[in-house]
DNA sequence: AAAACGGGGGC
DNA sequence: GCCCCAGTTTT
């Protein structure tokens, strides 16, 4: 038995000692397209440098129609550090090409829909579900998928079979903010490699099964 | 010089 | 389901 609620309720109090929940600042409006298009930009790429291009790009353009008409050299600039900004950029004209042509501007709120748009996998829907629109999904991150098995909570080989299993198992009125509250933690705490074991505060409740990394 | 940053897609 | 991919920032 695995007392969810009580981790669940600690580690929203840790996560309070840190600052903003990461999540929660990439898009602060929580408008759906700025969801959509901070996820694009986050692949592997450090969290506080996606806030940083999100913030200087949403000031430019924030919706398909503006984003759209920026010079792609203009946007390769504005989001350079994020890495991979050639092929991110392309990625981003063309998603908001396909909204303004299929989806009058605006960004679906099924999941099934966005996993229609190229470069939208199963974490990106999610997220655009569960933060931008506050319909029922679970994004299941590196660190949502990590630390849940590491606690024995799931006993899953890949992201998608822990999202599955969550439905399965994780109480509802936790789908929303799991992974705001998973990735904070997973951040300052429960790291990929070496976590903070020492300093957790539910260190008694966790298994310590490590299904990444070891050391 | 080497490691960290993680998700999508092709097969 | 496994493997491949990409480029910047930080140490």
């Amino acid at each position: 038995m695995f007392a969810i609620d009580t981790v669940l309720k600690i580690i929203e109090q840790e996560n309070r000692r840190f600052i903003e929940p990461v999540v929660t600042t990439i898009s602060r409006k929580r408008i759906p397209f700025h969801v959509l298009i901070s996820c694009l930009l986050s692949l592997r790429t450090k969290d506080q440098t996606t806030r940083e291009a999100s913030v200087r790009l949403f000031a430019v353009a924030d919706d398909p129609e503006g984003m759209i008409k920026i010079p792609a050299q203009k946007l390769e600039k504005l989001i350079y550090p994020v890495g991979f900004y050639r092929t991110k950029a392309k990625k981003i004209k063309e998603i908001c090409k396909v909204l303004l042509e299929k989806y009058d501007g605006k960004v679906p709120d099924e999941i099934d829909e966005l996993l229609k748009l190229n470069g939208v996998g199963r974490k990106t829907a999610n997220l655009v579900v569960t933060l931008g629109y506050q319909k029922p999904g679970i994004c299941v991150d590196t660190h949502v998928h990590r630390i849940t098995n590491r606690w024995g909570y799931v006993t899953t080989r890949n992201p998608h079979e822990t999202e599955f299993a969550l439905r399965e198992k994780l109480p509802k009125k936790y789908w929303l903010t799991i992974n705001d509250l998973l990735v904070t933690f997973g951040q300052n705490i429960c790291v990929p490699i070496s976590p903070k074991c020492s300093i957790c505060p539910v260190n008694i409740y966790c298994k310590k099964v490590d299904v990444t990394r070891h050391r």
